[in-house]
DNA sequence: TCACCCCAGTATACGGTGTAGACCAGTCTA
DNA sequence: TAGACTGGTCTACACCGTATACTGGGGTGA
């Protein structure tokens, strides 16, 4: 089979999303998606080589799947809605957030969304030069963020914090003992998605004021 | 075996490391490093409860192989030794990453890192209640940057960059058209880092200025 | 000296995974 | 009507994480 066939691709990767999504991250396997295909799961082979290449596919999706910006969004607006249409579609699909993390976005969906954050960061007066690197940098924000987040690397693990800090001698740790019972209160995620995207946006008009008027920088 | 054993434990995360570094992530398995140990896979058992207790455990070896800062190194000096450091870090065992994003940080040297970065956010003037946010923040950016670049997300994927245009009507795609050659241009990915690296130490800046200087906020 | 227990490590097995390779029933075409 | 193509099946392989049951040897108390 050296050329993969076209006509149930979309059926197969919404069997996948559909899998993901009720099923959860570890249960996303081949032999899955075929049965709710309702089929042998040799049979997807026929349309995706590996299981990478179907979640590739899955990924192009997910971004086609957030929802277009309504027109006449301010800048920071526009980034403010791709972001949390971002988070809210990862959340319906955790599953295949690393492969965003990894792999280029190739997709037409993709690139799609790259030039939103492009039009916008061009709206805030970035300069021309910083564009592409901010925009690596916004999207590996969001992308880490709602990954780490989803994946529990913001949680615990196996200890409780006050627990954890224990092991350690207070002294060694000034850090943490300054900021005492800052770091045992509960985190809401959403706020902080929020203020960090408050913050990248600062951030943009700080380049973007420092282009226009040079003297300010640092 | 309720209690577990200590007294191999750093043989196998070395173990563990070894296997990553030269036979991949996706070769990273009970057996495998329990063939490098020279021991049965079940044997393990007696030391992590499950691979993912190893993994974490590996993820708290790879931070505390970043060298320990120099003292007398002011708040930037030290983000950036430790962003520096956990970059090359990372290069000598690229598998291991997606874990570091995907685990919580609880071993011993991972909370020293983190104490590092909340020392030196104090330093700069960050108000309490916003510090571990940061750190998180910068923590983020700076393992999703280096994860990106390595695993090749910020590369050109199967397509080049102007042929990956080509797909889309130009018009469509607005900002890319708008920023024409920037986007052809090589990046250098060790420029990059440190501009980013910059970008969050300013933002640490300003939230520290925003905080002394309520009204030049916003 | 002997019996006991503890403990590190082993052996086996279960239910899962991705996927290679051979095969097969229809349908379309020469 | 024979042959090729197409879409799918079936079987099998090598591997995964880990639960359960076991074993051999050293240390200790009687």
């Amino acid at each position: 089979m050296r050329k993969l066939k076209e006509s149930r691709r979309p059926e197969i990767i919404d069997a996948a999303l559909a899998v993901a999504a009720d099923r959860g991250l570890d249960a996303l396997s081949m032999r899955a998606v075929a049965q709710r295909v309702g089929v042998t799961p040799m049979a997807l082979y026929g349309y995706f080589r590996t299981k990478d290449e179907l979640l590739e596919a899955v990924v192009g999706r997910l971004l086609e799947e957030i929802p277009p910006a309504p027109p006449g969004l301010g800048w920071r607006e526009m980034l403010q809605h791709l972001a949390y249409g971002l988070r809210s579609v990862a959340g319906r699909y955790p599953a295949v957030l690393p492969v965003l993390l990894t792999r280029p976005a190739v997709s037409p969906g993709a690139i799609r969304v790259v030039d939103v954050v492009y039009r916008a960061l061009l709206d805030a007066g970035v300069p021309h030069g910083q564009v592409a690197r901010l925009e690596r940098m916004f999207s590996t924000l969001a992308i880490g963020h709602i990954l780490s987040e989803m994946s529990g690397r913001f949680g615990a693990g196996t200890l409780d914090p006050p627990a954890r800090r224990a092991q350690l001698s207070p002294e060694s740790l000034p850090g943490h003992h300054t900021l005492g019972a800052h770091l045992d209160q509960p985190v809401d995620w959403d706020d902080e998605f929020t203020a960090n995207l408050r913050d990248m946006c600062d951030l943009a008009a700080a380049l973007a004021a420092a282009d226009t008027n040079p003297q300010a920088t640092h």
